[in-house]
DNA sequence: GCGGTTTGGTGACATCATCACTGAAGCCCC
DNA sequence: GGGGCTTCAGTGATGATGTCACCAAACCGC
């Protein structure tokens, strides 16, 4: 049954049988309900978590009090920032906050450096996963940069939206999301409406025309 | 000779015997001339960097022809994003560039593998290397974010000018450090050259009042 | 010196951030 | 079911930053 896992994770799928059991055996898969804080400042982590079910979001909390959303960690990846705090035993002066009910694969610190160091699999897993991260920062430094915000907050929605035609969030939320402030979210959502991309309700963003957010997300400014 | 460098890498101090004859054995001094892209699109590394002498500037460039420096890498560090490109086999929109001459250890993906794979203290080198990179990653996010482009600029020159009082770059330049347009550096230098803490002529700002740029740079908006 | 290129300066305007304040919508609690 | 509280959203004024257009000065190669 627990042993199963193995599965959902792509990465994992040429571990040698050994390295398989080594994984299944040493490590718990845990339950962590919605809302927890499971890294941050003054909270190191004991365990890389590789994600069965439910959704964690990485963000950075500034001396201000300000907040940015760095990225997402979903279901059939692992939280690999957790490796470098594991190993480097630094603090970071990220967060990562369980945004659903969570299902878990706990992988104690020992356990993960006994597969890197025995498993060629278990190193590309980790790699790559470190790869992906870094791949999405650099586009976080970008958009941030060089990107105009009603474009940003248009790709924002369709990304929150997913299949659903609804986002829920506040105003102030959707402004962590970008790092910006809440007031530019109300005005530019307020542009969107006039526009009829979308409606608004208390804690709500309705996507009435997918199709006008879609075409100003794509759009090129240069 | 050509043994001794590790002695530089305070990271590897710990590397045992055979480790260390294994990383001298496999791997080799190299010399990059001032100016030469290392990796960048398109142009994957074949090796590990650890840097003996000289600096590498590592930058974004977006679609539309924009740039911004990331971070870093010194003399005692190791270019680790070439490793997550290495095992990944990842493009990166990012390039690293020889801003100096450079001597380097340049260890082939082989060797980096068996090494990750045999030794503790090399894990731990590496995993260190990425959790700093991450770390200033994570700074130059908040800082593009959040604080204003005069402390910015003002930090900038301080750490460009280290224990020199000149900065050679130009106002394109230094727009590229922090994200920024040119006229926006040219109009920030202009007020520093008014309040007296800078001198300016082509190509170079020299650094009158460091007192003044240092008060600036430590100043907290919140 | 001449002509082209790079670098820097500046005004006008657009976009975004900040501050201060208002009112509306939900919630609790009796 | 009507206060009172809290959260959420809307908005004007103003400052900070980004963009565009253009010009002038400094440098470079010949």
């Amino acid at each position: 049954m627990a042993s199963d896992w193995i599965a959902q994770f792509p990465g994992l799928s040429r571990l040698e049988s050994a390295d398989r059991e080594v994984l299944t055996r040493k490590s718990a898969v845990v339950a962590v309900p919605e809302g927890t804080v499971i890294f941050g400042p003054g909270k190191s982590p004991e365990n890389l978590l590789l994600l069965l079910e439910g959704r964690v979001r990485v963000q950075q909390v500034s001396e201000g009090g300000r907040e940015i959303v760095l990225y997402r960690v979903e279901a059939g990846q692992s939280c690999v920032l957790t490796t470098a705090c594991l190993l480097a035993h630094e603090d970071y002066s990220a967060e990562g906050i369980a945004e659903t009910d969570i299902r878990a694969v706990a992988i104690p610190r020992i356990v993960f450096d006994e597969l890197v160091s025995q498993s060629i699999a278990f190193r590309n897993f980790i790699f790559t996963a470190y790869s992906r991260r870094i791949t999405d920062l650099f586009q976080v430094i970008e958009d941030i940069a060089f990107q105009r915000v009603d474009i940003r907050l248009a790709q924002k929605l369709l990304e929150l939206a997913r299949e659903a035609d609804q986002v829920r969030a506040t105003h102030q939320q959707l402004s962590v999301e970008l790092g910006t402030a809440r007031e530019v979210i109300s005005r530019q959502l307020g542009e969107f409406q006039r526009r009829g991309w979308i409606g608004q309700s208390r804690g709500v963003v309705d996507l009435i025309d997918r199709a006008g957010l879609e075409k100003l997300a794509a759009f090129d400014p240069h």
